[in-house]
DNA sequence: CGTATATGTTCCACGTTTAGACAAATTCGT
DNA sequence: ACGAATTTGTCTAAACGTGGAACATATACG
């Protein structure tokens, strides 16, 4: 139940079923590919000749092409399969991180293209700009027409001005980012906060284990704990595009030194740092030199170690898990998600932490049902945050018309 | 850039738009009443022809009435004015409380008709809706046509099966409320979680004060804690209808004991017991009997000392607006609303705590707009659990139609 | 009292869904 | 080999919506 805004709203006009329609077939082709006119008209509900009228107007804007004949089931004239037509269109997805930048080419439904390139980040953003623009041609010579870049921004960004608000691990303070971008590659940009483009992919995913996400939180434990939160289709943005930032919800307003300058913030827990810090008996943070051993040791290492069977590994690691569950149910309870994915290196180690996650999720959720929501591990294998950059670009053209 | 969902959309039909603009011109007779039919046309720009077909339908369905002719500001034509048509029909809202419980009478579109009555509440549910049904009948011999009762539960509702899953204060378990309730009064009844309602009353609030609230959170501090979500005008349900159980995310895993059998939630800082409690130097949840000063004690009567000057009061109410302020933050870091309302006994202390929440806001939030959020208070009179209640029967006529 | 102006109605054009008929393509039974 | 059955895709007319302009009505002003 809706309430329209009196103040916005937008009117029905003559075109506007069309267009509601003519997205619902969109959506459905990329949903069911390959499929038949007749198949859309039945999943629509609507007779073949509206079917057919929404598809020719989809085919005169090269959306959807006619692939081959299907084989017909029982007896009967077999029926010209569509599909999304993203032959000789690519979208290019970058992921910018504190340490590395990557690259990603997919076609326009998110499916890889080539390998993912990577380089190191250089902070000062005009450089970057430069290098990403010239990496990108080069890539980009490779492939047709590029319908535009999406780039994903670990975090506080301003999509519709292209700017970066904040970005601490980049140094980063109110620069435009997408403008200059666009103009040295002549292609169009759209830039948007990690955590969102996480929250993003998942909903755009078109694999079809990853459906019915309409309403879930991506939840990514890297350097930092980024949360994209999906409600009813959409991400939730929030006021000034800061809605998500669950890694500062505190576990304990007493508890250790956050990067953000508060204390106890849940990141302050389940960070790769807060992890390492456990392991190494003291606070990695503070900017006394760290020894031979903890220069250059990562999580990956310790996750390692613990699957070896060291004792203290194992107990750094059970520590983050405990209290990644504990802030999970904040989330839980707060938002009550149909689902829950997760990111980031931790994921590696699921196998191990998994009970521990879950016993204390239940611990602090108000329900059996809370406790029981489902969490999805995504590998990093799956690139999250470059092909939520990716669907960025891709994505627009399939969402839902602004209606009433 | 909201994804259509290709496993439940709604195809356009024929009536579809015509379903939309009805709706919106609905609602602008709603928001900007008296109104004519070329005011109508000119805020929703359409010609007059459609406004006027738009409002001959409304018109036919007793939804609005004309009224008398307005006054002409320049030469030409008096406009007749429109107004939704809320005579001789009313609406119930109940509000059950632990102790008491409230019924007050409203028209259609929220306007208080009678005063407040309210009785103790009876904790046997069967005997509770047999005394409600007899208060309930018993007033509306005074009244007209009734649309509906609305009932706002302190607990964990499933509205669409009208059934109470959880009330802990009432020692309520999985109880349907709202069939026998309206098999006993023959009107229809819809139920809904007291946070929830709080929030839906905001947000379809007629008070031009109250406006563009699409993206807010109502914090009702009381026994417990109650949240309620708007997102895009729409009450946040979640999965399982828990969605918005901000009172139970901790401040300090560590705190102090909830009710929920958690620890260190918000809840266990900010709710009237907790103010109690800090005030007496002890738990007063546990079962040990109060003293004759404790018992009968209230968080008014110390908001009232802590008024006199009374140092140990005004010291319990400070920490209770710092935690209040640092559970905010969680609240604002978490959603990023455009605005907060805070309800509750707690609000007659605003004045003083004011300054602290806002600090303690401001100590916990990322960003400067973030401490910035704007809170709103609102008062105990102006019952926001009973317009809640009041909007769960009367805003589904002027809500959106479900589309695409 | 005529002119200007605003309101509300009416009529037609155009676009969209709805319903059903029809041609084309294919399989199955005889 | 050939007709019946069936499925696909197209086409046409009807129903219903907005878009646009003309028209009658009501009011103020000079």
């Amino acid at each position: 139940m809706r309430k329209i805004n009196p103040h916005d709203f937008k009117v029905a006009r003559r075109g506007t079923s069309r267009e509601i329609n003519r997205q619902i077939a969109l959506n459905l082709i990329r949903a069911h590919q390959p499929v038949s006119r007749a198949d859309l008209a039945r999943l629509m509900n609507v007779r073949r000749g509206v079917a057919s009228l929404l598809v020719s107007e989809l085919l005169s804007e090269n959306l959807i092409f006619e692939g081959a004949l299907g084989e017909s089931v029982g007896r009967g004239r077999r029926p010209t399969f569509l599909y999304i037509d993203s032959r000789e269109r690519c979208v290019v997805g970058v992921d910018i991180r504190a340490s590395r930048t990557y690259i990603l080419v997919t076609d326009l439904v998110g499916r890889q293209l080539g390998a993912v390139s990577s380089f190191q980040t250089n902070r000062d953003v005009d450089v970057l700009i430069q290098e990403l623009a010239r990496r990108i041609k080069q890539i980009l010579t490779d492939y047709h027409a590029c319908e535009g870049v999406g780039v994903s921004v670990p975090g506080m960004v301003e999509p519709t001005k292209g700017r970066v608000v904040h970005a601490p691990t980049l140094a980063w303070h109110d620069v435009n980012l997408r403008d200059p971008l666009a103009a040295a590659l002549g292609i169009p940009v759209q830039i948007e906060n990690s955590g969102k483009a996480c929250a993003l992919a998942q909903l755009w995913a078109t694999r079809s284990d990853v459906v019915a996400s309409g309403n879930s939180v991506f939840v990514s434990v890297s350097d930092g704990v980024g949360v994209g939160i999906v409600v009813n289709g959409e991400v939730l943005r929030g006021r000034h595009n800061t809605a998500g930032e669950f890694g500062h919800v505190p576990l304990s307003i007493d508890g250790p030194k956050c990067s953000c300058g508060a204390t106890g913030c849940w990141e302050a827990y389940v960070s790769n740092l807060a992890t390492l810090s456990r392991y190494f008996g003291r606070d990695l943070s503070d900017p006394r030199p760290r020894d031979s051993e903890e220069a250059g040791f990562s999580v990956e290492d310790l996750i390692a170690r613990a699957r070896a069977g060291e004792a203290k590994a194992l107990a750094a690691l059970n520590s983050t898990a405990r209290y990644l569950g504990l802030g999970l149910a904040s989330i839980v309870n707060a938002l009550d998600p149909a689902r829950v994915y997760i990111g980031g290196e931790i994921t590696t180690a699921w196998s191990l932490i998994e009970p521990i996650v879950r016993s204390a999720l239940r611990e602090r959720t108000l329900t059996e049902f809370g406790g029981a929501t489902e969490i999805h591990v995504v590998p990093a294998e799956d690139h999250p945050r470059l092909r939520g950059a990716v669907a960025l670009v891709a994505a627009p053209a399939f969402a839902a018309p602004m209606v009433a």
